[in-house]
DNA sequence: TAAAGCATAGGACGATCGTCCTATTCGGTC
DNA sequence: GACCGAATAGGACGATCGTCCTATGCTTTA
């Protein structure tokens, strides 16, 4: 049931409410991408929360998997951590078109002020709890969080403004100094040992 | 003619932009905001595009006499971008409810892919332009752009994470670091020369 | 083959959108 | 007091929205 119609709809879901935004996106749009009658949609999805709050559970599947992945890959915090960074560049060509898409839904969801809105927030708190993990596992046990929260908000503000500016050599430069901050936090949690 | 209907309907769209965002609010809505009929209101705007591209250019100018007050008031480029980073301490309490007025409209632009995109990418390129000669003045002429685009990075990501987790602390804390990383900048021009 | 149920198509519905048109009212001028 | 342009009100318009209903296939089972 890979390619089941339910399957192709919320993909199809997941990619329009990306690049469009949730409010632009009709379900005569994803209809239209998927290929079926409007009707049959009504069949799969009663309401537009209701494919909005599958769409936002499939993301956070999505983002469980690849921290899960990265924990199991990398062979410390540091490189794990390196592995949150570096998404900024292994997908900097969607970043600068359609800005990070976890990102944007929450800001789209705030402003709206949407049900689901607490929703997408819980896929940001997924990045914000592991890289808590990972930056207690390097010794940052007090200011984890506050850590944790400064590289979400870095990576944030990288994405808005390249999206804006359509700069990807920004992009480049900006990830150099997050890796840089690393090091610095990494050579100052050793220093207090 | 500080309180013609003109005025309340550009000061109303524009507040009603910045809450709601541009594309949920309707003509209805704002024309109800200032209390004219939605006739009359098309007798000041004949399309949505008119109305944003006004209330745009007033939040550029707005911006401009900001900026020229500041390099009025304050003694040095320090203290200029000092000012600036305080907005997010002096507009806490709406940027965590709403975001950054600049960040959100052009995040949101954007996404439709409006015509007024690059309008509003110009406010934030006011902010850029003016931190660059602060920079400048502070003796990076090399990396001043650089420079300046870190900063509203780094502001435009403070205020979305803020949004989303509507957390004062958090943007108090980041402050401080943007302070401190502020100094360091000082500290490094003054050691190059 | 008949029955049954899932899947799909197509359109109707009320509401709201941006846009536009036409009266009507108001304020100032000969 | 007649006149005229600016300002305002109210509603009509086609389109689109989310939602919902019904009829028609298609597939499986007895």
């Amino acid at each position: 049931m890979q390619n089941s119609t339910r399957e192709q709809i919320i993909t199809a879901a997941d990619d329009l409410f990306y690049r469009q935004g949730f409010e632009q996106t009709s379900f005569a749009n994803i209809a239209e991408a998927v290929g079926i009658s409007r009707g049959n949609f009504y069949y799969h999805f009663k309401t537009k929360d209701e494919i909005l709050k599958t769409v936002i559970q499939r993301r956070l599947a999505n983002t469980r998997d690849m921290l899960d992945q990265w924990e199991a890959e990398s062979s410390g915090p540091v490189e794990r951590i390196r592995s949150f960074v570096r998404i900024l560049i292994g997908n900097r060509g969607k970043i600068m078109r359609h800005g990070c898409p976890v990102g944007t839904l929450c800001a789209e969801l705030a402003k709206l002020e949407h049900l689901q809105r607490d929703a997408a927030n819980e896929v940001m708190t997924l990045f914000r709890t592991w890289l808590h993990r990972q930056f207690v596992a390097l010794g940052h046990e007090a200011d984890a969080d506050a850590l944790a929260m400064h590289l979400l908000a870095r990576s944030q503000g990288i994405a808005l403004v390249a999206n804006a500016y359509q700069d990807s050599s920004f992009v480049d430069a900006e990830v150099e100094q997050l890796l840089d901050w690393l090091d610095a936090c990494v050579a100052q949690s050793t220093h207090a040992e």
